[in-house]
DNA sequence: CTGATTAGTCAGCAA
DNA sequence: TTGCTGACTAATCAG
């Protein structure tokens, strides 16, 4: 939507305005090789009469794309066919000018869109790893728990049984605990 | 690297071929308006030696490019001034042609790249999220397990100890490992 | 016809 | 001088 709404130099360059008034000082600063009568940005611009039947009415560009096609016959009265085509041509041709530029603006737009998205993805991906780091993390710590407190309810539990070869780990628990609260689960759930 | 090496049409325009040879049919299927002799892709060209002094060489687009430019020099024996500036012009022009091209082609290959980037971390988030997940599930169904077997460990313990008042359920677990590995790094860690 | 897109041309910058 | 890129034109295509 919109864009082609550039501010442009204009330029009223014969008087039928008919051919097409040099690209010139297009976006910004870019200045183009021939020397020109300097009109400045008359963004409200001239119109001027001709004496009889000839030729008609000198537009601006910027008038000139921003014309309806109803709008546009009216400046087309009492032209040579010839010059009514090549206005038609002027039109034409300063359409395709804002079409050009748009079509850049897209797809630069597009370029930036696509990095935008994929410095997201790359945050995205940071944190899920972290995330999946820390959780590795807990996991192992909890696993260690777990194996401790399975060997430490095995210990007791088999209490009168072997007492002679319990290897390495030993573990004491002092629990200082309530009643309350106490889902009080099965007391003894899948060991190992 | 390389570019502007497109397969080209080749036309003999001037006898001079100092005049820019219409860009005419270019890349592939696009054809201009105005009908033209066809000389087909004539890849090494031919050259036709001026009589006397005046004009020289007829060079194709491809030569001419292709040409170093003291190869070029020599094509410039006896020419006119104007026509060596001409020459030299329509070199420059067709270079920029091939420059166009590789910086669109340029332009297409970043799009390409970053998009290719984009779905590779897309299909990395995706990989990460999946066991993330999962390693999710993991660590709720070992916090299950955990907690059952310290439910029954308790149990098992406080068998002679209080059933009193004491407010809330602590418990201290102190881990002796020997040995390997020590997966515990905290000799002792407080449960809920 | 309108709007978008492509290849070619040119200006101007940078190396 | 060479290579690159932005802006512009003309051609062409789709709607």
């Amino acid at each position: 939507m919109c864009a082609h709404s550039q501010m442009r130099f204009v330029f009223l360059s014969s008087i039928c305005g008919c051919s097409l008034s040099e690209p010139s000082v297009r976006f910004w600063p870019v200045v183009r090789k021939q020397g020109m009568t300097t009109h400045f940005k008359t963004s409200k611009a001239l119109k001027v009469k001709k004496e009889v039947g000839e030729n008609a009415t000198v537009v601006s560009d910027d008038e000139l794309v921003a014309m309806s096609v109803r709008e546009l016959n009216l400046h087309l009265r009492g032209l040579t066919k010839d010059d009514v085509a090549k206005l038609k041509q002027r039109r034409r041709t300063l359409k395709n000018r804002g079409y050009a530029a748009s079509c850049r603006i897209k797809r630069l737009t597009q370029k930036e869109e696509l990095e935008k998205q994929k410095t997201e993805l790359q945050r995205e991906v940071d944190k899920l790893a972290r995330e999946n780091a820390s959780m590795k993390l807990e996991l192992d710590a909890l696993r260690a728990k777990y194996e401790a407190l399975q060997c430490f309810a095995r210990s007791v539990t088999r209490g009168p049984l072997s007492p002679g070869k319990v290897a390495a780990t030993s573990v004491i628990t002092i629990v200082k605990s309530s009643s309350r609260g106490s889902p009080s689960p099965s007391p003894f759930s899948t060991l190992s």
